[in-house]
DNA sequence: CAGATTTTGAGGTACGTAAATCATTTTCTT
DNA sequence: AAGAAAATGATTTACGTACCTCAAAATCTG
């Protein structure tokens, strides 16, 4: 039989109060006495019924995801995700805000975590811009007991309780691999459509990429990063000046999103020869692609992963309780369309 | 605030005593009654406290793994991660039982399945092997109120609650997609290593690879599969003859265990082209051969979720909660030395 | 309509923990 | 050693549900 409170206090010799006190770190117990509960507690492996504390709590945890606003449609389907887990509150006793920030506004974002304080959640988990006052406004949460969770993009060196999203250096790599092995040897010209130079992700992406194919095939040539903003038309007009304008363009690759224009254009292309496509995000769109051939490979990160990995980490951090490292880390998933969900 | 029995019993205008007698269907509850208390349990959307009713009864959920012993290293893997979930066990309410049986042994499963009747547990989880007699074995356990789970290999047709493994054929299509594309146009001979042809995964994955290798370069020839037991030594010898005899080998596919012997063939290789490998399961050791360039992919099913997955299942089945589909599909995993874990 | 039977209600205890109050004991201070 | 302060104990109620008993009411049977 699992061990109980009740048996813990006859195991350490104390009452229950003392019991309740220390596990509860209430004030008023001499350490001797602390210390001779907590050896009782390893001695007899006593493991507090969460299930059963937070019904006496009358505990919820609330959650706070804080994301951008905006149509790219990873964060849409982020959002989805985050609406979804809303859904299961009730079950899983958690009670969940969702803020949506401009994108890439660090003041808005600072100013959504500074609203936080005042009504501290247990956990926050964001997507953040990495400013200074953002990590100085996540740090001041963080000193107040709220778990902290990173979310889709890291915070170098911050000391954040969970990273919930995907390594894009390694990311860039693997497409930069992809590539160069699908392209077996030849030679030619690469293009690269990318959202924005200034986040990091899709720096971390192209210099993953780049790095990648020059050790594999130095001789093929990657042509600058077209930024588009993960505007579709923009990625639609990119993508047809370098089909049309790159001799001997044996590849394509986005490593923002805005794929629709991509398609568009490789879409329309004439028959023959096409480019080696590999792209970012799993959507009704690039996998009707991948199905018919149009798009060879699509690395994803798994948005409802990310969000019920949050979750769990969240409500474990808040009650210190353990984690299992494997489940909560974000794959980076590899799509042929031989392997689609 | 989330609304109890209490709050029930008032909507429904009925006692407490008959709001438990319908939630729990006991006996003695006019039909007209029951009907009373289901509409307000919509009306106010009632949920029931999984966590305060398990409490109230004292509820673990008992849950068998029948599994295969031996050495594969999948199985390994398998058996190592029930271990871990034993570890938790206490914290999430289960009593998990590891059976193992002899692989490939219809009988002895068949055995350990009717020995579960005398004490039923809630869920049973087995890597089946498909027989008359052991589907008739889990659908006498299924009658009798225990969620059944195929594990790793599924039985067609068999109404079990859910699958946790890989569609293998997927996974061979995989394996002749890549093989296809880094190939590149390429002609030449392709060697294939499998376990046994007697094994619905193994045979799945062939059908697959052939397939889509045909699609992609019909070229390429196809060797017949060399089938090895999963045993390295045997996967070593075959490895060797199929680079020693054959000409132009441009690829090698080992769809089995035992890639200890494959690595070790290819390791031995004088330097100059090495043929593209692809493989299944992330180890230790094909890990490293991936680090080291000496295995191009590996195919990866992920043994720790595919435990964890059958649990939260039987956990929900046998108290009628949902599942989130999404989280317990086992993916395809990808795994080039880029994205590695 | 009496008696039997079925259905419903009222109320209590239990699960493991939290949190509170109040009483008692131990330890510290001077 | 007396008084103050700190530490500990004893006991109770609560959380939401399950499950039990006994009594009362409603419905059926002939």
């Amino acid at each position: 039989m699992r061990p109980t409170v009740h048996d813990l206090a006859q195991s350490a010799g104390v009452s229950l109060a003392t019991v309740d006190r220390v596990l509860n770190n209430r004030p008023g117990v001499k350490a001797s006495t602390r210390s001779r509960v907590e050896e009782a507690i390893a001695r007899i492996g006593f493991v507090r019924d969460v299930a059963a504390a937070n019904l006496a709590k009358g505990r919820i945890y609330p959650l706070t995801f804080v994301v951008p606003s905006g149509d790219n449609s990873f964060m849409v389907s982020l959002r989805h995700q985050i609406e979804e887990a809303k859904t299961r509150s009730i079950a899983e006793r958690t009670e969940i805000v969702m803020v949506e920030v401009p994108a890439f506004d660090a003041e808005a974002l600072v100013a959504a975590l500074r609203a936080l304080r005042n009504d501290p959640p247990a956990g926050v988990a964001v997507v953040a811009v990495d400013t200074e006052e953002v990590r100085r406004e996540l740090l001041a949460l963080k000193a107040s007991g709220v778990a902290i969770v990173t979310l889709v993009s890291d915070l170098e060196g911050f000391d954040r309780d969970h990273f919930a999203g995907v390594d894009n250096l390694a990311a860039g790599r693997t497409a930069g691999s992809l590539m160069a092995r699908f392209l077996a040897g030849k030679t030619g010209r690469i293009g690269v459509i990318a959202g924005s130079m200034l986040v990091r992700d899709h720096q971390d992406r192209l210099i993953g990429f780049r790095e990648r194919l020059a050790e594999i095939n130095p001789s093929l040539v990657i042509l600058p990063a077209e930024e588009c903003h993960d505007d579709p038309h923009r990625v639609d007009a990119a993508a047809r000046r370098l089909l049309a304008e790159a001799e001997g363009l044996v590849g394509i690759y986005n490593l923002g999103a805005g794929n629709r224009g991509l398609i568009a254009a490789l879409s329309l292309m004439p028959s023959g020869p096409r480019p080696v496509a590999i792209a970012h995000e799993l959507t009704d769109h690039t996998r009707a692609a991948l199905e018919g051939g149009v798009i060879d490979v699509i690395l994803n990160q798994d948005a409802g992963h990310e969000v019920r990995a949050a979750i769990r980490v969240m409500k474990a951090k808040s009650d210190g309780t353990p984690v299992i490292a494997a489940q909560e880390r974000i794959r980076i998933d590899i799509f042929l369309k031989d392997n689609l969900p």
